[in-house]
DNA sequence: GTCTGATTGTGAAATGATTCACAATGTGAA
DNA sequence: TTCACATTGTGAATCATTTCACAATCAGAC
């Protein structure tokens, strides 16, 4: 689950490397050129060392000097993710966290582009969401399999997480971004990553 | 930032354990009063050594032959929480997440509770939803101070998240869970955990 | 009552992530 | 041109987490 057997990039690290190539956007327009290490460990809430590291990752390297040059940094960073420029998302469960998710990322225009999602209930599976086409589950694997959509993202009620899963996996998906509090079973080179609001918030609660 | 000072329990065995309390619900009412390490770790996707690692954390034994029992098991984890069992919790951002977020969270009385939301519009900074009391951002430091609220959870635009996190923490808050896409500059001995989503789908499609 | 066998609890090893610490480097100042 | 200096790139050390491996244990069979 979620290994960096692809890459040799450590999971954690693609985590931040995103991070600061949000930090960095924008920067140039405003006049900055170069950027230190520490300068960008300000901005990210960690260390210098590690943001050199995470920069060594991808082969990147800066000036003693200068520092890195912002455009070509987040060029480089971009480069990482190259190959799975064109990937496409399918969203399954268009509830109350499904149409917030759908929302905002057909706003902001994000990768990968979330190019269809689904819904048990008739009413919701037709039509379209936030430009995005929305269809009834029983129209997931074809749909799936038509468009080349190789990740999931998965925001239906718990009971339904697995079942769904394995008809995204058989359809094609790769990589499944599960919301439901439901550790899900799948095939060893699947790529699962959960997002469990309410245990992440009860830790916050516990440790304060 | 989310370190184990406070109990010694690490935060991943924290998290771990409230998945294992979730999966063990209800296995009593079925009947089942005793379980393996190998049966939770099935249920959790993770090793038996992982489980017994994590049980040891917080000093429960089960018995070489029959296991764990399950109720006793789940009473145990809830001892772990019993400090905190009364903390209470405030949304900030009443937008298309923080509504998703209120809904889900009224529906199952999950801890924290939410008993409070802010907004900065006045047409969503009134009322209730979801049966919280909605204020206008100018109440927070009042509500948070006078409720006692410890955990916020912050749903606002990005540009706005420092700024509500400053209030937030001067009013009294201790922790906080952030869904903006921006890391929180906060004092040492605050909480901080964030959920960014747009990284996580990013990094999930990478690794596919 | 004793013996058997699967499972627990846990040191120790392995693995993974972060931080340290410093030689190598490029720039701007003199 | 040379020098001084802050910063980079990176092995090595540290710290954290997971896995291994096995002695201790308990229930049930006989
Ligand atoms: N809303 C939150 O803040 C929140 C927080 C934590 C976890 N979650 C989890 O996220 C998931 C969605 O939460 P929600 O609040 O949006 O719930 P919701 O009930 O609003 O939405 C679920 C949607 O899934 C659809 N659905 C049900 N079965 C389906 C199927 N087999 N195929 C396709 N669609 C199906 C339903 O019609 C509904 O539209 C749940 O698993 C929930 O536990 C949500
Ligand atoms: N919706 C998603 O799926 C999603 C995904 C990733 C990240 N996020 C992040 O979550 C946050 C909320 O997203 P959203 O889609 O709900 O946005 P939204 O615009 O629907 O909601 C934001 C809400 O915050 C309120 N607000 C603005 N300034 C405020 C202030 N100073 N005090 C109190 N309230 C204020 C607005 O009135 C609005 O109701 C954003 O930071 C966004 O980047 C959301």
């Amino acid at each position: 689950m979620l290994s960096s057997e692809n890459t040799g990039v450590p999971a954690r690290t693609v985590e931040r490397l995103v991070l600061y190539r949000r930090l960095l956007n924008g920067l140039t327009e405003q006049g900055v050129e170069f950027i230190h290490s520490h300068e960008i460990a300000e901005k990210a809430n960690n260390s210098a060392a590690q943001v050199r590291r995470d920069l060594m990752a991808i082969g990147y390297t800066g000036n003693p000097a200068r520092g890195y040059a912002v455009n070509d940094l987040v060029r480089s960073i971009n480069g990482l993710f190259e190959q799975k420029r064109d990937q496409k998302a399918a969203l399954v469960g268009i509830g109350k966290l499904g149409r917030a998710i759908l929302g905002y990322f057909a706003l902001r225009q994000a990768r990968p582009r979330i190019v269809a999602a689904f819904d048990s209930d008739p009413a919701k599976g037709q039509g379209e969401f936030a430009g995005c086409p929305c269809y009834p589950v029983d129209a997931l694997t074809s749909v799936i399999a038509r468009d080349g959509i190789t990740v999931g993202i998965l925001t239906v009620p718990a009971d339904f997480a697995q079942p769904v899963t394995d008809l995204m996996l058989v359809a094609g998906v790769r990589g499944i971004l599960n919301f439901a509090p439901t550790p899900l079973k799948t095939p060893a080179w699947a790529v699962v990553d959960n997002v469990d609001i309410a245990t992440k918030l009860e830790k916050v609660a516990f440790f304060c």
